[in-house]
DNA sequence: TAATTTAATTGATAAAGTCAACTATATGAG
DNA sequence: CTCATATAGTTGACTTTATCAATTAAATTA
């Protein structure tokens, strides 16, 4: 018999395994040479005005370094470009390219879809509560790991 | 506004880089150079009776080679030995040593700690009612990604 | 203006994940 | 039984992701 838990931390760990898979097999088929974690950068920067690559790397708990490697990258791919910020010499805002746009779209009806059928048997009532439920152990858990 | 479904997938990001963050604390604080993979490896085979090689790869959602060498691992760090499987001659079980044990409870203890605080606020009936919503959209997810 | 933060980058390295090839044993159809 | 096929585990070669400290340049503040 599991305690409750335990339980709590395997449906986190396997529903993320589970969400990386597809979001891997979207990408196969659509013959991206991409990866979740460049998806998730792509949305954040699209999602976020005047986005900064500290703001990036706070929004998804990533290495600065790390970051600015990534961003390269996408740059470098014709994703991402960047626009100086008039309010501050050392950092530029992040935003898609055209192409980039065109790829985060097509990638994000897929992901859109995905999710959409994770949920549907699922009310909406029944996402809500979740959510609810969800976001308040999140706020306890960056409360433990010391977050502002 | 987000769209729904696009919050529950944040949400379960930011909840495993969390849960991931916390396991990295306590192993700090103990001492210990494993990491989070390390600690779902020694549960997995803590919890499964006769826990093969193959079963480890399946349970934890990894690369059969990767798994041989975190054993192999775990084994030099003296955590994890090999049974042979009397029923097979290709396979062993996987048991925790003495000092695996120890080094698995002493991070089960830490990592219950901080669940049950992370559910503090969290009623049991709030916590069954989200552990079956979010098991029920585990299995569409399995489904859609062609799980059997 | 000097001292201290902060945004971003770079270097070096380690940890984790991927994929295909291979060995040894098991299994199942004929 | 035996031969083809499947399975458990290992190995090699490689890519991606993560970590952490040091550095540069601009901003802030004392």
């Amino acid at each position: 018999m599991a305690i409750p838990e335990s339980e709590l931390q395997a449906l986190f760990m396997h529903t993320i395994t589970g969400l990386k898979i597809s979001m891997k097999n979207i990408m196969k088929d659509k013959a991206l040479s991409l990866s979740p974690l460049y998806f998730m950068l792509l949305k954040t920067i699209h999602d976020t005005e005047n986005c900064t690559a500290n703001y990036l790397a706070d929004a998804t708990e990533r290495d600065k370094g790390q970051i600015t490697r990534l961003v390269k990258e996408m740059m470098q791919q014709g994703l991402v470009q960047k626009q100086p910020n008039p309010h501050d010499k050392r950092s530029q805002f992040l935003q898609l390219t055209e192409s980039g746009l065109g790829c985060f779209e097509q990638l994000a009806i897929a992901d859109q879809a995905v999710l959409k059928e994770m949920r549907a048997n699922v009310s909406d009532d029944e996402l809500t509560t979740f959510l609810e439920i969800g976001n308040k152990m999140l706020q306890n858990l960056h409360k433990i790991n010391g977050k502002p």
